[in-house]
DNA sequence: CGTGAAACATTAGCGGC
DNA sequence: GCCGCTAATGTTTCACG
């Protein structure tokens, strides 16, 4: 668990793994020029460490029907939400909307923001009914939202889930 | 490479791997109640159709020391750049912009977007001296660009690279 | 860090529903 | 067409030098 140095060796595998998850211990082992023990072995602690934080399949959202990706920057009422929930005297307006997101599963990313707008929220969701039907029926029917700005992708310029590590 | 379709089993394997791309075709199978050899061949169609994009690591941004996350909005310059490229008479500016951001790195994500600003993007950093540095060497001395707004990340309330398939 | 052997997973071919 | 079995191949993983 603590964290240990991270070397160029390590620098490499990371940058191996995060282009392609599913490359053999053997291959990795071979691009960096160690035997695949040693390699394995850095592997897993990277893994255990938490550097890696884990490897997924990455899908194709226009193939499954997801044709509208929407970033939606969204301000909350400001102080505590007491009158919402008597009960629970801890509770703030940004604890019960952050509690709401993780709850909404078209929204695929969301974030608390410098500048006017408070959270920006990536939505993904198939057509504009859907898109419309999430605003209504969740996002400005939540009690702590003010005031929401949306705006639409219109094309996917650049897109990875690899940081830059040189 | 034809669209076949996508039943209600695909859908569970998508689901499956878009939260652990390495799980063995076994454990797959096992879950949705199908031997190896169909559950691997639904996954081979699925990766081969381009429904299954890719498999990666994900890694954590701080650990790596990438501690400075920033959505910046940039309008550009409308109309053609052929002042600054005689010889190509089609680069537009948008052209221009979008062959430059493919050559940042710190720039993991950038989309065209409806409203009053052109493109966000989405910036991953150490610090504020090297956002500071991108912007001045790069965005703002790019000849396309007019303007740029941007917003920093102060917390994380919910990232996933899975998308709702329900 | 490297080697080797056991355990495990993937994959192709074939038969059956 | 899609599923499931079996057998061969390749990979991961561990103990040890």
């Amino acid at each position: 668990m603590a964290n240990a140095e991270i070397d160029a060796i390590d620098r490499r595998i990371l940058a191996i793994l995060q282009e392609n998850g599913r490359l053999s211990n053997q291959e990795i082992a071979e691009r960096v020029s160690l035997s695949p023990s040693p390699c394995l072995r850095r592997i897993r602690r990277l893994e255990e460490s938490g550097v890696i934080r884990g490897y997924v399949a990455l899908l194709d959202a226009q193939r499954l029907g997801l044709d509208l990706l929407a970033y939606v920057n969204v301000r909350l009422e400001k102080g505590g939400g007491w009158a919402l929930s008597p009960r629970s005297g801890e509770a703030t307006h940004a604890d019960l909307f952050r509690a709401a997101v993780q709850t909404w599963p078209e929204v695929v990313a969301c974030h608390a923001m410098t500048g006017e707008m408070d959270y920006l929220l990536r939505v993904q969701v198939e057509d504009m009914a859907h898109f419309s039907r999430f605003m209504q029926d969740h996002l400005l029917h939540h009690p702590s939202v003010i005031d929401v700005k949306t705006s639409f992708s219109l094309e996917k310029i650049k897109e990875t889930t690899a940081l830059p590590i040189s």
